[in-house]
DNA sequence: GCTCATTGACTGACCGGTCAGTCAACGAGC
DNA sequence: GCTCGTTGACTGACCGGTCAGTCAATGAGC
């Protein structure tokens, strides 16, 4: 339980925050560097290059959706699925997860240039995708999902979900209207509805959308077993909460 | 029918052309200059900032969006809509396209610090969504859809063509498989299988969407009038050809 | 000869990256 | 338990290069 995050951690906050406060675009080292605290030789310490350190940023956030992902594999495949479903969705006030997801978008937009980035982000997709035929797979097995073409149907979902949320991201915030509770949940909404529902077998249930989310937002390691590896060294803030 | 170009047009092809070359991270105003063969000070002497330069270009491509959709107008509303959904799908090959729309992504992420980029994305954004849903309230009083949640069902159609070509683009060719003719047409044909088709009434038929995309190549415009005002200096590469 | 379009040369700001050096922590030797 | 050499973490000043933007001068058309 050491309290004192380390240098590294630090350092990804501070580029997590500079990112959502200047885009991918305007982002410069100092920016990062002012946002952690740190002077900017620092960070050329810890990472040879921008790049470097860009890509090291990539990795960590990927690899913390892959793990809050695992701790939820053992759950029942709809339930799993509802709660996939809603963890794209946030509210207009969680500004922090939005911000989240506008660093992330910024990265995405340099795959085609960057061959490392690519890769990472590549690893994001195969762990999007892989995770919901994953679930369609169990669901299959357990009886609850008809059989259906599973890789089309994983694919839709995520580029369904993905797409409201970057439309949400792109077009939002300053025009945003109060009672509008975010194009994303609209269309996650209408996903289930239309997408997920058909392929429920007689007799299978569909919790509501709202109960997955507030069970992802007061446990969002997943509740299978609290000593989660992340243990000792999880940051306050929750730290990164998703990847493409 | 002017044969010489305007500046201004010769300027945005020059942006076009940049942004499908550099991206936008990377973007200079020397790489435009180059690239419509004028110097760097006439830019300045046409518009201030850069600033004013990409939002004058992001103008410039939704009013093309604006024009292109409004020719097709009359269109039956099942055709019209096959024919938006194949507007979205590009193949592999198509380097083109693809670059330019990786480049109009990398504006979009600019939304949220600009907004007046924010402004003229959400103007792009009325416009999709508002087609797809003129298409489906012309369709519901023509009896071909059934009545069904009009801004829901548009909502949910933008986000999925829009999010599956976005997961194209950022993933490139890294994952594609040679035989992939892309993950956005994918995604494509299951919406209309899943999407579409449950709105149709008795008897309403779906066109294949390679019949819709073939139109489309072939008659960029839409029939209705040859004299569509760009005419005389289309650039050979069709220009911009989307707006997000 | 006046206006407007256009240019090349220029500038100040700022970027990523380097480098010489500071500082606290730590262990070895006595 | 004090000193001292070593090391790893960290910093401020600085460099070459590039960028958006300026400006005085030139040319074209009327």
């Amino acid at each position: 339980m050491s309290d004192a995050p380390s240098a590294a951690e630090e350092i990804m906050d501070g580029v997590y925050s500079a990112l959502r406060a200047h885009g991918y675009a305007d982002l410069t080292m100092r920016d990062i560097a002012d946002e952690c605290s740190k002077s900017k030789s620092l960070l050329h310490y810890h990472y040879d290059t921008k790049e470097d350190l860009l890509v090291a940023f990539l990795e960590y956030i990927v690899s913390d959706s892959e793990k809050r992902i695992a701790a939820r594999a053992d759950d029942p495949p709809v339930e799993r699925l509802v709660q996939f479903i809603g963890w794209f969705v946030f509210a207009p006030d969680e500004t922090d997860r939005e911000a989240f997801h506008i660093a992330l978008l910024e990265l995405r937009t340099q795959g085609p240039f960057n061959e490392r980035i690519r890769e990472e982000l590549a690893r994001s997709d195969r762990l999007l995708r892989g995770t919901v035929a994953d679930i369609l797979a169990d669901g299959i097995e357990a009886g609850v999902f008809r059989e259906v073409d599973i890789e089309e149907t994983a694919a839709m979902i995520v580029a369904t979900l993905d797409g409201a949320r970057t439309r949400q991201i792109t077009l939002a915030d300053s025009v945003r209207e109060e009672e509008d509770d975010g194009y994303t949940r609209t269309v996650a909404e209408a996903t289930l509805r239309r997408i997920v529902e058909p392929l429920l077998t007689e007799g299978a249930e569909l919790p509501a959308l709202d109960t997955a989310i507030e069970a992802l937002r007061r446990d969002p390691d997943g509740g299978a077993d609290a000593d989660a590896d992340r243990g000792a060294d999880a940051d306050p803030d929750g730290g990164a909460d998703d990847a493409e």
